[in-house]
Formats: structure tokens, C-alpha cells, sequence
DNA sequence: TTTGAAAATTTTGTCGACATTTTTTTCAGT
DNA sequence: ACTGAAAAAAATGTCGACAAAATTTTCAAA
């Protein structure tokens, strides 16, 4: 989620097992269920590796939340509980705050985790948890295809989505998650897609 | 799927392990799988059952449908490719057949994947996957809630679905389909829960 | 130096044994 | 009989050892 590592990264399973002070039937348990979110690939006999989506799976990503976010938000829109808002309201400050102090992990983090708390806002857990997946794994995506630079950084989009819900407009808050959608994708580059790397133990220390 | 092991089964290691000839690592790699899926859960110390979902969660699965599926359905009427309008006819053959021979297990486990196929048409994997899971959940609330005649038979509404796809009118297709979301829905009766059950082995044989 | 096969090492996959926890059974006391 | 605590049995959780596979290294020949 962080970007902290890279695509086909390997993730063996000793060094995990190291890195976390724990046996291997955990290890194997935690690579069996990241594999189930299509979050690392497992290859039989050869070991777990940081999933590295070719650009078909990029697009199905994105089409897919395409397909869920506007309708999702639509609803949200149109009797967003006060809880929610305050919630989300609450995670914007954590988010100017992360770019206030250039703390560009937490920015990549946050910035994904807010349209999983608007998934969460829906008090939906299905839809809360396949949002989750979508956004883990788009996080892996800009990674992969990102220009370097405004590596998923919407600015202030979150904060007019939020104001447009607020406001209880639902098609406003729909248009502009679509074009935030849209955005992101745009700051791609399907064609190029960056080095994969290296050391585990190093990355997470 | 095919409702044959009832919510809250208890589903012993050993039991499978004998059941299906395998060792007890495949076994617990297999129930972790479902559980992450929602399929069944997994208390500590106590082993697996099926899952017996409660109201709210039955409430969450339907909304989830009811947010994906009928864009789904829209999008696909679109532009359907020629190959998936052919899957998809085969497949209503399959369940006028199943029906013809009135084969319960078939038409409950071929009804669901008619919507599993209606997501797979799209091309889409993460629609697909996410599609599954949420048939498949359903599958096991309808056998919870479900009225025990009817349970699940559309019989001609994925017919008119299909129909409407076919002639490319996503407005009608959407439509149907909500209706049939809607039906399903209406068939349940979430206050009152049937018997949980009994006895694995007899039943997976 | 480069190539390629064989050996050595490392890594993953599977199984069985044991510890812990839960469930069932036993059995004494009311 | 009925209750409830103790004992027995059964089930789950964890670990280490070994087998199988893949990777790396070694080393001889071109």
C-alpha cells in the first residue's frame, strides 16, 4: 500500500520469517491470503513475488472501480450518515497534514485509504472490502506506471468530493469521482512500466 | 453453491481430510481460502462451519449486487461481444434443461452462474471475481432465508435478460435485471432462519 | 574467457509428532 | 434421576524434520 515495495519483489519465505519473528506456517498463511487479493503472485515450487500487473489487469482494475465508485458515492451522497462525514472530514486533515510535512509514504497511503473509507461509509462490508482490494492493488499500479513525480497526488479533489457529498449532491459527487478516476488513470503510462527490484530485508528493515 | 451443506455445518479437518484424501494441510489451506471468501467461518481452537449470515450481512450481499450489477448489465448490452451472447445462450439451454428434469442442485448451481457468466462476459477478472463471490454468498442465503418451494427459480426472467442484452438496449437489460434482484430479494423472509443441520460425510458422500 | 554439465546449496512443499484447547464422557454427591 | 466437577477423548494449532524442486556455485573442456 505504501509503494514500499517494488513489483516482483521476491518474499521469501525466510526472510519474512526473520523480518517478523515469527514461524513459517504463519508466513505461508499470510502469503496464501495476499495471493488471494492478487496483492503478490504465487508460483509453485519457486517462492511469492510482489505482483506485477501487465496493462490488461491495470485497465480491469480500473474499469472495475470505474464501474463501483460512482454509483457507490451516488448513494453516499444522498443520506450520508454524520458519523461518516465526520470520519471522512477527520482523514482529509490527515491527509493535508502528510503533505504539509512532504511525508510522501503516508501521502500514497492515505490517498488510497480515503476511497476505502468512502466504500467504509456506506456501512456496506461487502462493498467496503472489495473496495479495499481495488484500491491495494491500484496502489500497486501507479507504482508500476506512475510518472515518478505526482505519484497519485489529487491535491484538493478529495477535499471537493467530500464537500460535494456534504452538500448531499449526488451527481456532483459523482462527476467529480469521475474525473478524479480519470485523473489518476491519465497520470499513467500503460506502456512503460519501471524496473523491477530488489532487497527485501533492507526495504522493511 | 449448490446448497448442499447447510449454514453452520460444522466442517472437522478430519472429516474432509478422509472425505476428499488428502492431508490436513490441504484441508486448512482450503478453509482459509473459503473463509476469506465469506463462505464459511473460522473460530479459533473451534474449527470451521458454514457461515451462517445474519440479516444485516444478507442486507450488505444483496446491496452489493444492486450496486454492481445492473451498470454491469448496462455496459455489457453496449457493445456484447458475439462470443459471450453464445456462452450465455448455452448456458439458459443448461438451465431449461436442468429444469425440464427438474435436477434441484443444477438449477439452484446454474442459476447463480448465470450472473457469474453475465460479469465473466464483460472480460473483466476483478468484476468476475468479485462477482463469484457475491453469487455465491447469495447462493447460501437463499438456502438460509429462502421460502423452501420457490427457492431461486427466475425461470424465464435471465431468459428476458438475455434478450434485452441481445438487442443491444442496455436501458431495458438494467431494468430487468434490477426487477430480478428485487425478486429474488422478495422471495426471502430474513426474520425467520431455518434448522442449522447435521452430518458431513453423509452428504458430501 | 566462455560454455555447460555436475555438485552443492538454498528454498519450497509435505508430513508426522506434540502441545494446547475444546468437547465429550464418566461418575460421585445431592 | 439430576447436577457438576474431574477425567478422558477428540480436535485444532504449531513446530521441526525430511523430501522434492529450484537456484547457485564449481569446475572441467572447448
Amino acid at each position: 500500500m505504501e509503494q514500499r515495495l517494488a513489483p516482483n519483489t521476491k518474499l521469501s519465505e525466510a526472510s519474512l520469517c526473520e523480518t517478523f519473528n515469527v514461524g513459517r506456517m504463519h508466513v505461508r498463511r499470510a502469503l496464501l491470503l495476499l495471493s488471494s487479493q492478487g496483492i503478490i503472485d504465487l508460483h509453485s515450487n519457486r517462492g511469492a513475488y510482489v505482483a506485477c500487473p501487465d496493462k490488461s489487469e491495470a485497465q480491469d482494475v480500473f474499469a472495475a472501480r470505474t464501474l463501483i465508485e460512482p454509483p457507490l458515492v451516488r448513494q453516499l451522497a444522498q443520506e450520508p450518515s454524520e458519523v461518516s462525514l465526520a470520519l471522512l472530514t477527520e482523514h482529509i486533515a490527515l491527509e493535508d497534514a502528510a503533505r504539509a510535512q512532504n511525508e510522501r509514504t503516508e501521502i500514497i497511503r492515505l490517498s488510497g485509504e480515503f476511497h476505502t473509507k468512502l466504500a467504509q461509509a456506506t456501512g456496506n462490508k461487502c462493498i467496503s472490502r472489495m473496495m479495499r482490494e481495488l484500491v491495494t492493488r491500484t496502489s500497486l499500479i501507479v507504482g508500476l506506471f506512475g510518472s515518478s513525480e505526482n505519484a497519485s497526488c489529487p491535491d484538493d479533489e478529495h477535499t471537493k468530493i467530500l464537500e460535494a457529498i456534504k452538500s448531499r449532491d449526488p451527481k456532483q459527487a459523482e462527476k467529480l469521482l469521475i474525473s478524479h478516476l480519470i485523473h489518476i488513470q491519465s497520470a499513467l503510462d500503460m506502456e512503460v512500466r519501471k524496473r523491477p527490484q530488489d532487497d527485501l530485508a533492507t526495504i522493511l528493515g
